[in-house]
DNA sequence: CTCATTTGACCGGA
DNA sequence: TCCGGTCAAATGAG
């Protein structure tokens, strides 16, 4: 699995029309950088079994959220309009939302009227997240078959996130990219599984049945804009925090230095 | 045996 | 009628 970091433009940087189209650009390129770095952060997170993997998932969900919110902001207030992939995916969603649910037996998930998130990636699935692969089709005019991923607690835990996965279609360098779209936010508590020591469990009711995704939703949002009780913990663990810091800068260090042609998994380990 | 993935059928929207 | 998204039975891996 090839973990190179630098930024390939993505397509979504063309799925932008508006006025204010270098400052989309200009966000989805970070979207894109930080989909990256997760990519290589949350593995190293993962092999060692650190207990602050679910801090840094946090952090890593909290970056796309805002950069999110931003794109749409923009998207709202200065007219900017979706073209060529999410276009008539979104268009749909609209006109779904108008015409409200059907009682079909195969009727829309109801997370396709929310929000979607695409980006570019070479590694499309180390997210933070367990997805669970429920589909794969051939898309006309395209290659490569797109992949269709549930998150594994869909059932348990009432979860709606989704997301596909494609391979994008010209990739001119040697490094193979991925086009990933997410649908609908994780209100699964899965990535807090098993608890850190460190992370005390807010009094937030994560209610899983009866819940209106709205609510679970709301509550999400008060705890990203408060900036989340768990964080609040954890300041007040100086050590961790000292040592997490510690971490990261000697695991970044290692990262800037790795030759771009090499495997950096392979390297760091070398 | 359990669970994840594969694959063809089915559905709704355009 | 076509296309993309989802379901669920079949299949395979551990």
């Amino acid at each position: 699995m090839k973990l190179h970091t630098r930024y390939l433009p993505s397509c979504a940087d063309e799925c932008f029309a508006s006025d204010h189209q270098p400052e989309i650009n200009e966000i989805v390129k970070v979207q894109s950088l930080v989909a990256q770095l997760r990519a290589i952060i949350l593995p190293a997170y993962e092999m060692t079994a650190d207990l602050r993997l679910d801090l840094v998932s946090h952090l890593f969900e909290s970056l796309q959220d805002c950069t999110t919110k931003v794109i749409s902001e923009l998207r709202t207030h200065y007219g900017a309009q979706l073209v060529d992939v999410d276009r008539r995916r979104l268009a749909g969603n609209i006109s779904d939302c108008k015409k409200g649910c059907s009682n079909k037996k195969y009727k829309r998930s109801s997370w396709r009227y929310g929000d979607s998130t695409s980006y570019m990636t070479n590694v499309p699935h180390y997210d933070g997240h367990q997805w669970r692969k429920y589909g794969q089709k051939n898309i006309n005019n395209s290659k490569h078959q797109r992949s269709y991923f549930r998150c594994t607690y869909k059932h348990e835990q009432n979860c709606k996130a989704t997301k596909t996965v494609q391979q994008h279609e010209d990739n001119t360098s040697e490094t193979v990219m991925y086009t990933v779209a997410y649908y609908g936010h994780h209100t699964c508590k899965a990535n807090t599984d098993p608890t850190p020591h460190h992370i005390i469990e807010t009094s937030t009711p994560q209610t899983q049945n009866g819940t209106t995704s709205d609510s679970i939703r709301s509550q999400e949002d008060v705890c990203l804009e408060t900036g989340g009780s768990q964080n609040k913990t954890v300041e007040n663990d100086e050590q961790t925090t000292r040592q997490w810091t510690e971490d990261m800068q000697g695991l970044l260090e290692k990262i800037t230095c790795a030759p771009l042609d090499l495997d950096i998994w392979e390297w760091m380990q070398s």
